[in-house]
DNA sequence: GAACCTGATTAACCTATGTGAATCGGTCTT
DNA sequence: AAGACCGATTCACATAGGTTAATCAGGTTC
């Protein structure tokens, strides 16, 4: 599936975006090498640091640690609307060159790379399996968007949160964060998965304890174990065609 | 706001859809002319005529009528993601090349136009500036998905039901869809409304007569007339900013 | 114009989830 | 070690919205 050097996991976090960046579209090892260059890592920012949009949106990646764009409605609630997992580009702003609008907050130490709107543009313009390959990321973005509508829509909260723990299982296992016991970081609160899921901490944390007790989902410490992944994907009807650009296998 | 000449409204199809882009980005007149020429204009779909993808998906523009994005899940429930207004493009999926993986209803006589995918790439590599109004589009329309999920998460079912109002007020009047006594043609069933807005058909039903004995709207037979605009948008808390690429104006 | 059909409307009832408030367990601070 | 926090957990209670099913109104069909 990915071409020639696939990045093994557990390496560099650039490695881990250039992986995960060519399995939307392979790259040539000279594109790969510009975004090496051009990539510059940036300092470790604490959790629950605000990060606001630039006029001249540069492309940010995240290279480790995790990240979430909220909004916050008038009467103090907020709604997360996407996570942002390592080797994810954090927004795409700056495909449109617009000031970005949204923001994101990390919810751990988190490392962000940085590459320079100019240089971008210029690196796409001599790469166009780039830009390619940044336009399905967002295509990708955009799915999972419209999944976790259809999760707030039409699935219960216990299918929500199922739902969502097989969706990160299966970006963190892409990114190589997932552990050979099923097991990955989650660095959210009770309260932050409500925001994202669109349910009260307290009934978040009552769906968690009824997958615990069933003995599908282990989460404590903000580290989820996966005990029975077949489960979680039947229960919340999870279908990976959105996260690999196959076609959906919907029912009719 | 809008360059030179701004289509007036009540005009062709094909001059709607132009006005719209151009409002994203400038563009030369050569470059409307050479859309102009490449735009096909198809036959008059009937409604409830579902569309799926190809596997080289072409520029497919919706010039009249009205279509949806919808996902199904296994117990027959479907979650309506997207609403597609004269002007826009019907889906986005030709900007990865990727096979369009979704599929969408027309739920009114609908005109569509077309733009062969290879004519397309050619006329952006030609006028950077289309392309750079489809990615604003492309924008747009991941920023109505992001404010629909915020509906759903936190709004109630009232606020939610006076967003789409408002959201589709808003659209169709730079469509120069809304007649002077601010009403519009909204060729949704109250079953379709639920279905957009993740509530029952009932609860649309009980929604909708809360809103017509305070007077706020009335609707019937498919046409909506707002009787008070103020009060919808400040109901519904519609910050009109994601519909422009304006700065959010959001609460702290 | 009788039989149909589809969509709107109502009513009665039910439940998933929200709310408010208290408790508990760590961890960090002093 | 005494607070002080923060996040997880529980409990008791409230309610928005779902469900089922019946009725109604307008438009089509034959």
């Amino acid at each position: 599936m990915t071409s020639v050097l696939s990045a093994p996991p557990g390496t560099d976090p650039v490695e881990r975006f250039l992986h995960r960046l060519a399995k939307f579209e392979p790259l040539e090892a000279e594109a790969r090498d510009a975004l090496r260059r051009a990539i510059v890592r940036g300092p470790l920012v604490p959790p629950y640091q605000e990060v606001h949009g630039e006029s001249v949106p540069d492309v940010v990646v995240l290279l480790s640690g995790w990240a979430c764009h909220f909004q916050m409605l008038g009467n103090g609630k907020r709604q997360i609307s996407t996570l942002v997992v390592p080797g994810d580009f954090a927004d795409f702003g700056f495909l449109t060159g617009s000031a970005a609008d949204i923001q994101y907050v990390t919810t751990a130490p988190s490392q962000f790379g940085r590459i320079r709107a100019r240089q971008f543009s210029e690196l796409t313009e001599q790469f166009p399996s780039i830009m390619r390959a940044t336009l399905k990321a967002a295509a990708m973005e955009t799915a999972i968007g419209r999944e976790r509508l259809i999760s707030l829509g039409l699935r219960t909260a216990i299918e929500r949160l199922a739902h969502l723990i097989c969706e990160l299982w299966w970006r963190l296992s892409v990114a190589g964060l997932v552990g050979p016991d099923n097991s990955f970081h989650l660095p959210m609160t009770q309260a932050e998965l409500g925001a994202a899921l669109g349910l009260s901490t307290v009934h978040v944390n009552r769906t968690l304890q009824a997958l615990r007790r069933r003995d599908i989902i282990g989460l404590q410490g903000g580290k989820v174990h996966i005990h029975d992944l077949k489960y979680l994907t039947t229960l919340s009807s999870f279908d990976a065609g959105y996260l690999t650009g196959a076609a959906p296998s919907r029912a009719t």
